[in-house]
RNA sequence: GCCCGCUUGGUGGAAUGGUAGACACAACAGACUUAAAAUCUGUCGAUCGAAAGGUCGUGCCAGUUCGAGUCUGGCAGCGGGCACCA
């Protein structure tokens, strides 16, 4: 995404030497393999060669005045017509010394990208061709494409009507045409970006202060050094629109470092991307005197994981980027990236409401009954629109405290990492936090009903020999553990959650009736209330206490999966024939294929397939599946 | 127009190229209860069948493979961002 907010583009800066006077318009194309190919200029009402031009020119004041007026908006833009004001100058040609073109100030040439001037070859680009057309210019093809590309062909080719680029193709051409302009010295290759200007002041308290002071003698002077930082002030009032800033005399008031006469600060404060931009290289080193410690920000940075919202996507990594490049430049650390990697987490989103006026309506103003939604106040119907980013102005938000207050913070973590994966949008719903809310109470009495059988048993203390029944949930154990943890490595907390469900429900149907088995389910129990943590850091903590531990569980490690608990005696294994799954067959996952292949063929549904055909092929993969190919 | 992301049951979503639908939500049926809540049990892609079982099924069309939701090529739809960027 950033590709194209960045926006870099190669080309060159042609120069066009106007006929009368020594003057020259510079241009910036990335297509300077269609020089000959043009057939004008266009000149961006804002550039100060029009505005000079104006001077003298009344009609082209009022065109200017025009293309001012027009909007801004994207269907204004969609459907805007080019126009063109014609100047009656020429300019000479870079390579023909014949050939001159007209130069229109047109209304679609911005001046904030590239030099604001450009060359119109209108055969290859479509504005130049509509712009063409309505001007009646020359439209000269030079770039032979496929033949039945209709003009105007923007694609690539080999270049036709173009002297010495003839018979060359595209980019050869571009390299050729910049060499020939260098050659001349009317030309050289150049790269653009496109990033837009960032405007890092704001109207408003929430920011840093801008440390500057506005003289009416000395004009704008900086703050002092050793008067740094400026500190907002605290006693300010929020009860008139405006930035309090503005309204706050005795900050704003200040003497003016050079004449020392009653000078004004600046009131505007820098937007927050500007401390979010580098504040990573501070918590690197929080007790540091200067802005960060170079060399221990080079010891942490650059953050390994970085998660943020789509607008942290473009906006915020961007200015990251360039604060650490610029830092990097001014030489204080060498770091050029700020983070490895980038998590972009959805939106949380929630259904609308409308009641029958077309007014929004909070979520707990609205109720289901007989499948249908109603307003509380009055029983009247709602339109349920569909689910959206929550945003106050649609009131499809609910209160955070409220969840906290009814369910506990827990459910609410529990629901949000439970229900999709974090990159995608995360839909809220009353039904998703009441079975979290379930889930909570029943993992409080599965522990809760062991308790005082569990608290006689020594953890650690393997028995020996443990029953088959023992053996099993200790192996469930470890695999659940193996999972768990690397889910959570890998961001894949929907799973994690679900490994947890099923684990409990497992430890739910057992029943132990040996000492090796309470002393296995013990130790499941234990594990389950470590691993839950991460996820319900307040309902482990209790759980930890009710079982007998001093605090904290976050200070305990995190368990290992034991290796020789992972191995299975006995997989089910999936058996197709021709391709298709026809059967299931438990077997040990370590069988040599000779044997399994015997014990597959015997099988009365695989016999019942096969009847007695050639078997061309025996695919086996050991525990996983069987292929018998006829 | 360009750039991202997405497309699997009624819903959210699982699935290192190897039993599609884990785990939930909703729904339905049942148990417990005077009743309700809570809790527990069962059913839950479509279709044919009394059943056993069969057939189809991951947006669409091809391809690679013993085997494709997953890989390759092409297309469509939805959502978001940017947009006269020469």
């Amino acid at each position: 995404m950033q590709v194209n907010w960045i926006g870099r583009s190669e080309g060159a800066l042609i120069q066009f030497p106007l006929l009368e006077g020594e003057d020259t318009l510079e241009i910036f194309t990335t297509r300077p393999d269609t020089i000959f190919g043009a057939s004008f200029i266009g000149i961006s009402p804002d550039h100060p060669f029009v505005e000079n031009l104006a001077k003298t020119i009344p009609a082209l004041q009022t065109f200017i005045a025009e293309c001012r007026a027009m909007g801004t908006s994207q269907k204004e833009l969609d459907t805007a017509e080019k126009k063109g004001f014609n100047t009656s100058l020429f300019v000479r040609h870079p390579f023909l010394e014949d050939v001159k073109l007209p130069i229109y100030v047109a209304n679609f040439v911005l001046m904030d990208y590239g030099t604001g001037i450009v060359f119109g070859c209108p055969a290859h680009d479509l504005r130049d061709y509509e712009f063409a057309l309505k001007y009646t210019l020359p439209i000269l093809p030079v770039v032979k494409g496929p033949s039945e590309a209709p003009l105007p062909y923007e694609g690539e080719g080999i270049l036709i009507n173009s002297h010495f680029l003839n018979g060359l193709e595209t980019q050869e051409a571009k390299k050729v045409a910049i060499q020939h302009l260098v050659k001349e010295k009317i030309g050289a290759s150049e790269i653009t970006y496109k990033l837009r200007d960032w405007g890092v002041s704001r109207q408003r308290y929430w920011g840093c202060p801008i440390p500057i002071i506005h003289c009416s003698h000395c004009g704008i002077v900086p703050v002092p050094e050793d008067q740094l930082p400026v500190v907002l002030p605290q006693d300010v009032a929020f009860d008139q629109p405006g930035n309090p800033l503005d309204l706050h005399p005795t900050w704003k008031i200040v003497d003016c470092p050079q004449c020392h006469k009653p000078a004004e600060r600046e009131t505007d404060t820098f937007d927050t991307f500007i401390e979010s931009s580098w504040y990573f290289a501070r918590f690197c080193s929080p007790h540091a005197l200067q802005p960060f410690d170079k060399e221990k920000a080079e010891f942490w940075m650059p953050v390994d994981q970085y998660i943020g919202g789509i607008e942290h996507a473009i906006l915020h990594l961007l200015y990251s980027r360039f604060f650490t490049k610029a830092l990097k430049a001014c030489g204080y650390w060498a770091l050029s990236e700020p983070f490895k990697n980038l998590l972009t987490q959805g939106m949380v989103c929630h259904e609308t409401y409308r009641d029958q006026t077309g007014s929004w309506l909070y979520p707990h103003e609205v109720e289901k009954q007989e499948g249908r939604f109603v307003k509380l106040s009055d029983n009247t119907p709602v339109t349920v629109g569909r689910s959206e980013k929550m945003s106050k102005s649609k009131f499809n938000v609910v209160p955070a405290a409220k969840i906290v207050e009814e369910y506990g913070a827990d459910t609410a973590r529990l629901f949000m990492l439970s229900d999709s994966p974090p990159e995608r949008d995360f839909e809220w719903t009353e039904a998703g936090i009441e079975g979290s809310w379930r889930y909570i109470n029943k993992l409080w009495r599965l522990v809760m009903s062991h308790l005082p059988e569990i608290k006689t048993i020594k953890r650690g203390e393997r028995p020996s020999p443990l029953t088959p029944n023992a053996i099993r949930i200790q192996k469930l154990t470890h695999k659940t553990l193996f999972h768990v943890t690397q889910d959570i490595e890998r961001f894949h907390y929907n799973r994690y959650i679900a490994r947890l469900r099923e684990f409990s429900n497992s430890l739910e149907e057992f029943l132990p009736s040996d000492p090796s088995e309470w002393w296995a389910l013990n130790e499941a129990l234990h594990t389950l209330v470590l691993i839950i943590s991460p996820a319900l850091p307040h309902v482990a903590e209790a759980l930890w206490a009710e079982l007998g531990h001093s605090p904290f569980v976050i200070n305990q490690p995190w368990p290992k999966a034991e290796a020789e608990y992972l191995i299975e005696d006995k997989v089910t294994l999936a058996i197709q024939v021709n391709g298709k799954m026809r059967g299931a067959f438990e077997m040990s996952p370590r069988l040599e294929e000779e044997e399994a292949r015997a014990l597959i063929l015997d099988l009365p549904f695989v016999k019942a397939h096969v009847q007695g055909k050639v078997i061309k092929k025996f695919i086996y993969i050991q525990g996983k599946i069987a292929n018998v190919v006829l």
